[in-house]
DNA sequence: TAGCTCTTGTAGCGACTGCTACATTATTGT
DNA sequence: ACAATAATGTAGCAGTCGCTACAAGAGCTA
């Protein structure tokens, strides 16, 4: 059956609206401007999704698989301390090309902080995702040592982020010193 | 000269629309359920100011207003190092009280992150303002010592206050702990 | 070739957005 | 008392929002 080839076009429309949630963020993530983007038609993507927030699900899911898939090639061969981690991570994120991700990971927390039903959960859940990868990545005595340690790079690194979209790089600077 | 009398109806207004967005965020903060807030209407609103970015610029400073009033009310005595300060301030910020507060801050942070021109400066002159109240707080051995403590307490705990926003809170604990 | 499903365009609905023109009432100073 | 100014209501404009009814084309199957 070709259920593939409607699945197929599905990813690629999510691809490209991907792109435009990275680019102007969810703020800006209407139907017809994001229909615009997709090289389609606002009507066709209610075709393809049944309603905004089933499109918009996909579309934040695709954006962590990307974020994802940059973090495992990041991966380094042996476990390294927290300070170190820290360090290599934040040099990452702060990247030009990462930063479009932070940006819209900040305004996915900004709404799950309010307990909206639909960006809650996707926003936990990514939360948990980089508990894990932390977890893998640390060197700890004892895999207690290793959640915590990893509760603080969690912690630290949103810390960064959100100090630096505030507009205070150098503080960030500063805290690691 | 009563200018008092318009400032002070102004002010009234102002009160009002602080708590609206604190309890429902910048994002529902449109004229008419401001106005309804308020016990006024959109027609008035725009009397008193000149658009809607001079109306949300005077709540959000408001905002900012009884947060500072807040956190004044809470100072030690004597100086305290970071690691303590931080606990007792993770404690106060994550009080239901203040929790809106920080709901608030982090949709402005969304904003700032993407440079938006009204939002920005706000956000920015906040963070500022954080650092140098934590910088009268921080015991330390010198000015280098103490400024490198308030940026890591910012960090720290806008790291923690991000993480719970995501509904993490046992992750903000373990980091602490 | 007839019919059927998949795909797509057109047009629009009702609600909401920031904002404004116009008119009216209330208050104030002289 | 009269004129000027301040304050407020009514109505609406032009635009956007998510979403949908309707119809027509496209492609496949029998």
């Amino acid at each position: 059956m070709d259920v593939s080839k409607t699945d197929e076009r599905r990813s690629v429309i999510v691809d490209r609206l991907a792109d435009h949630v990275l680019a102007h963020g969810l703020v800006s993530a209407s139907l017809r401007p994001l229909a615009k983007a997709a090289g389609t038609s606002d009507r066709m993507l209610l075709y393809y999704f049944a309603d905004k927030s089933e499109l918009l699900a996909a579309t934040l899911q695709r954006i962590a698989e990307r974020m994802t898939e940059a973090m495992a090639a990041k991966v380094s061969p042996e476990p390294l301390p927290l300070d170190l981690l820290r360090k290599r991570l934040a040099g990452m994120l702060f990247e030009d090309r990462f930063w479009p991700y932070m940006c819209v990971w900040i305004e996915l927390a900004s709404r799950a902080a309010r307990g909206d039903p639909l960006y809650a959960p996707i926003a936990q859940a990514i939360g948990q995702g980089f508990l894990a990868w932390g977890e893998a990545q640390l060197a700890a005595d004892s895999d207690e040592a290793r959640s915590r340690d990893a509760a603080r790079l969690l912690v630290s690194i949103e810390g960064m982020v959100l100090v630096r979209a505030i507009g205070l790089s150098e503080t960030v600077d500063r805290s690691l010193g």
